[in-house]
RNA sequence: GGGCUGAUAGAUCAGCGGAAGAUCGCCGCCUUCGCAAGGCGGAGGCCGCGGGUUCAAAUCCCGCUCAGUCCA
């Protein structure tokens, strides 16, 4: 390893190696003295305080010396259309991660691996990176942050084309440090250190002074791989097929090093840790003060860049951070919403990253909502512990594991609501690890990998012409397998099941005889076509695709693109798609939102998204180069997935939507001819589902519909007359919403309460809403009813009691038409009863308080003569069965036994 | 995506196979010059929806819907 190092550079400079005295590490420096190689913990910070360079500088002094600086060195800088020369802090072009933590991740998978070219090489850029790894450490350390820029100049080279190399790298760095940011060239010290990260590894050079890192010079040569000849840490790594500079410079770390301040944040975050020490009483808790400084910057590229605060994937790291936040607000009792503190500083950002501030509005309802929300949850954990503590005296580690994983009760607020009552709680040292454990027995989800095959590839007809109905081909391959004869041809029209478009029905003709396709599906680059029959390899066949299918299948999915432009319209450029499954009746469409659907945006998206619809926009299907489609349209393209290659289908309706995606389109949105929506559901937090249908199929789910809703009518026309009939939909939704049942279940549901009611006079109303509000009202008034007690027949059965001879106690047996628990529970409200009444369907048995009897004993066999059993409290049973004719007999041996089991 | 909770009065929850409860809030009366507090009384429940088991389900089982929360 050690000849990696070995620049000219450093000789013709007069660099030394030395070995580092403390870590033992090799490193090279200028200073004939040195003894260590100036990393911590070897050596502490010697610029705070006192620092070397020549002048403080802010962060966008630093950052536009680094861009220029590079640019003179034919470094080329990015732009892109959503957030200008950086990418956004979401990673959307990647699926592997989904904040984006260096610069080099702009650039992964697809350019380091080379499949695809750099969008300019070399490039400089200076990109903003969310790490939350050391989260506890933030605002204490006084080094680490949540947000940084990370500023790298790249160049990607192929053994023929090679850019520039390490002694370039190297001779770049000590020039920009020496000139722009001096830095004298004695002060820095380069470290010899191995890189490994993201399957990628490397040497690279640790660039060090006053004992901070400020640059890490990585020369990315290698990629993990399982025939690969060099060992690193256990892994196979084998040549990169590129030899990628990929260098970090600490753009917050350098301006600290020019102005040597007590913390890296006074300098990183200056506005915002002089309004919070200016908004303050007590200053003493700098730690809280500088978390809570990073943690809104964090918020403001998080929110600003489009994450939706939810419980999964980037959006709960958003609500992670929401939540520090407000406790750290909470515990510097600021007199300040987190709302206001992160509206600042959008206010300082907005110079440098204008982006920013355009969703400010959103960012705040989205802060006020969490803020609500994060304040329920602790009211309702703060109830759920009072109630422990009563219980047990104490919160033992179960209670604070279950507090935690289950409602989400951070273990130190625990101890602090239990404090008010004088308790002590004791979180366990391993408590991070108890919770890690509870997690640890998921099983990794395996990414569903693609047999590799070596199945001849398929010609895609669909995609020479998403019309191709019908085609002439040659079989290729084949294989019978239980389910039926695989089939490749040469080419198809075929759409294979993939990106929630269902595969295409129809048949293949071969000698006249038509064959059944039943599934398409795509196998590699080949295309497998599942028969009913087997075809032999090298013969002509005819294919034709059901066109109702597969055209209505493609209404649905340039459909689904023009509610997502819909969604986009109304709400924001938050809207994102989460997930998308085509049907032949209907599409759904899932998508990020801070917040449920309310019911007249329902009408709103659907009026938009038939607007739409009658512009007749002509649909752009174009296959485009990855960096040419990310430079004219963003990563808003990755919706669906991000898809590999150098190039990519672009799917542009302009104006409106535009995404890569795979899948089969309309010419002109206008052949969607109308869109309806059918349902909106909120399926997880922060994401929402859309279902609709699209042109033959909305009038469908129209006429269905209404006709639901006229039978809904004719059921209630007896006892109601409704006036007007309009808006049929949001009053169908509005009723199943009342009775809290699925339009699946509302006929029964009606029928229910109008039997239940017994109502039979005919009342007038306006709507077929009102007629249900006032038929449930009805049914509860009858409800009542059926449980109130008629005096008459109570006296009426005392006065069949007769007396047990020899004892004081009077036994009554009867049936009564009214609920008999109630019957019998007022007739032993006065003493020295036993009672057994039945109503038809259970015969209760009960006794006053005053008796001395247990019932348990009888109610069985009582039970057991009407085909059944029974049983409940020594004074009150019941029993019955199916056998209801001969409740006589059961009446009568219930008297019988009852005076038994008295007389003992 | 994978767990774990929960759904009962307007709110917070108890009950977890045998007459739907407590506390707060609401209404009325008593007390007071008036208010608060206190005392007495009252209204207010498709026990989330749909099945199943059982003589009997808020309670047990299976779906579904909605909500909360943790992990990656």
């Amino acid at each position: 390893m050690q000849k990696e190092y070995n620049l000219d550079y450093f000789h013709a400079n007069g660099y030394l190696r030395k070995k580092c005295k403390a870590c033992g590490d090799y490193f090279w420096t200028l200073d004939t003295s040195a003894e260590f190689c100036g990393d911590q913990p070897c050596v502490k910070f010697s610029f705070i305080g006192d620092p070397c360079a020549k002048k403080p500088m802010t962060l966008p002094e630093v950052r536009e010396a680094f861009l220029s600086f590079f640019e003179t060195k034919d470094h080329s800088r990015l732009h892109y259309p959503d957030t200008g020369p950086r990418c956004p802090v979401v990673a959307r072009w990647r699926s592997d991660i989904y904040l984006t933590i260096a610069s080099i991740a702009d650039f992964q998978p697809h350019v380091t691996s080379g499949a695809v070219p750099p969008p300019a090489n070399p490039l400089v850029i200076s990109q903003p990176c969310i790490r939350l790894n050391d989260l506890e450490e933030v605002g204490r350390s006084g080094r680490h942050l949540t947000t940084f820029e990370m500023m790298g100049h790249h160049a990607f080279n192929k053994n023929t084309n090679e850019i520039y190399w390490k002694e370039d790298t190297v001779s770049y760095c000590d020039e920009f440090f020496r000139t722009k940011i001096k830095i004298p060239r004695e002060a820095i010290n380069y470290k010899e250190q191995l890189w490994i990260g993201g399957g990628n590894a490397g040497p690279c050079l640790e660039v060090l002074a006053g004992g901070l890192e400020i640059a890490t010079l990585v020369f990315m040569n290698m990629k993990q791989d399982e025939q690969g000849t060099t060992v690193l840490e256990g892994t196979h790594y084998s040549p990169n097929p590129l030899n990628i500079v990929d260098t970090g410079y600490g753009l917050e770390r350098i301006a600290w090093y020019t102005t040597g301040t007590p913390t890296v944040y006074e300098t990183a975050l200056p506005h915002m840790v002089s309004f919070l020490l200016d908004s303050l009483k007590d200053t003493s808790d700098l730690s809280s003060i500088y978390a809570l400084a990073d943690h809104t910057k964090c918020l403001s590229f998080m929110l600003g860049d489009g994450i939706v605060p939810s419980n999964v994937k980037a959006g709960y790291l958003a609500r992670l951070i929401i939540r520090r936040s407000l406790r750290f607000l909470e515990k510097l009792r600021l007199n300040l919403t987190l709302q206001q503190l992160v509206e600042q500083q959008l206010s300082y950002l907005s110079n440098e990253f204008p982006t920013l501030i355009k969703r400010k509005d959103q960012i705040s309802e989205i802060l006020g909502i969490e803020t609500k929300r994060f304040s329920e949850t602790l009211s309702k954990g703060e109830g759920l512990i009072k109630r422990i503590l009563k219980e047990k005296q104490t919160i033992d580690t179960d209670s604070l594991i279950m507090l935690y994983d289950t409602h989400g009760m951070p273990p130190d607020i625990v101890q602090n609501i239990a404090k008010q009552d004088n308790i002590t709680v004791t979180i366990p040292k391993n408590f991070d690890s108890i919770v890690a454990e509870l997690h640890s027995h998921e099983k990794p989800q395996d990414d569903t990998e693609e047999t590799p095959t070596d199945l001849p590839a398929t010609h895609a007809l669909y995609y020479d012409d998403h019309y191709t109905k019908e085609f002439t081909a040659t079989v290729v391959w084949t294989q019978t397998t239980p389910r039926g004869a695989e089939v490749v041809l040469d080419a198809t029209a075929f759409y294979p099941e993939g990106g929630g478009q269902p595969a295409d029905t129809g048949v293949v003709t071969y000698h006249g005889k038509p064959y059944q396709v039943l599934h398409v599906e795509k196998r590699g680059s080949a295309i497998v076509h599942l028969l009913d029959h087997p075809i032999p390899i090298g013969e002509q066949v005819q294919g034709k695709i059901d066109w109702d299918h597969r055209y209505t299948l493609m209404k649905h999915h340039t459909g689904t693109h023009v509610v997502n432009g819909a969604l986009r319209k109304l709400f924001g450029e938050h809207i994102w798609q989460s997930g998308s499954q085509l049907g032949l009746t209907e599409a759904r469409f899932d998508f990020s939102h801070y917040k449920p659907v309310e019911d007249n945006e329902i009408g709103q998206i659907q009026r938009y998204a038939n607007d739409f619809v009658k512009q007749a926009v002509p649909v752009e299907k174009k296959v485009m180069k990855r960096n040419d489609a990310e430079k004219a349209y963003g990563f808003r393209l990755y919706q669906g997935g991000v898809p590999p290659g150098n190039s990519i289908r672009v799917l542009n309706i302009p104006g409106i939507d535009v995404e890569a995606c795979g899948g089969t389109h309309l010419n002109n949105i206008a052949e969607i001819e109308k869109i309806r929506v059918l349902k909106v559901e909120r399926i997880q937090d922060g994401v929402n589902r859309i279902t609709f249908a699209a042109g033959a199929m909305a009038d469908r789910y129209q006429q269905e519909e209404t006709e639901l809703y006229h039978r809904i009518v004719q059921l209630l026309t007896p006892v109601y007359t409704i006036q007007t009939h309009t808006s049929v939909s949001a009053q169908l939704r509005e009723v199943e919403n009342f009775f809290s049942v699925s339009a699946a279940q509302l006929e029964k549901t009606v029928q229910r309460f109008l039997q239940e009611s017994g109502k039979n006079n005919t009342t007038t109303v306006q709507t077929l809403t009102d007629a249900c509000r006032h038929l449930f009202d009805e049914w509860k008034t009858t409800q009542k009813q059926k449980k109130l007690v008629s005096s008459d027949a109570v006296e009426h059965l005392r006065h069949t009691a007769s007396l047990i001879p020899g004892t004081s106690i009077k036994i009554i047996t009867g049936t009564s038409t009214s609920d008999a628990i109630a019957i019998a529970g007022s007739l032993i409200s006065e003493p020295d009863y036993v009672v057994h009444i039945y109503d038809g369907k259970k015969l209760v048995s009960a006794a006053s308080d005053n008796v001395d009897i247990d019932l348990r004993r009888i109610a069985p066999e009582i039970g057991t003569i009407l085909g059944g059993s029974g049983g409940g409290k020594p004074k009150m049973t019941q029993c019955g069965g199916p056998r209801r004719e001969n409740i006589n007999k059961a009446l009568e041996t219930a008297k019988q036994l009852t005076i038994t089991l008295l007389k003992k």
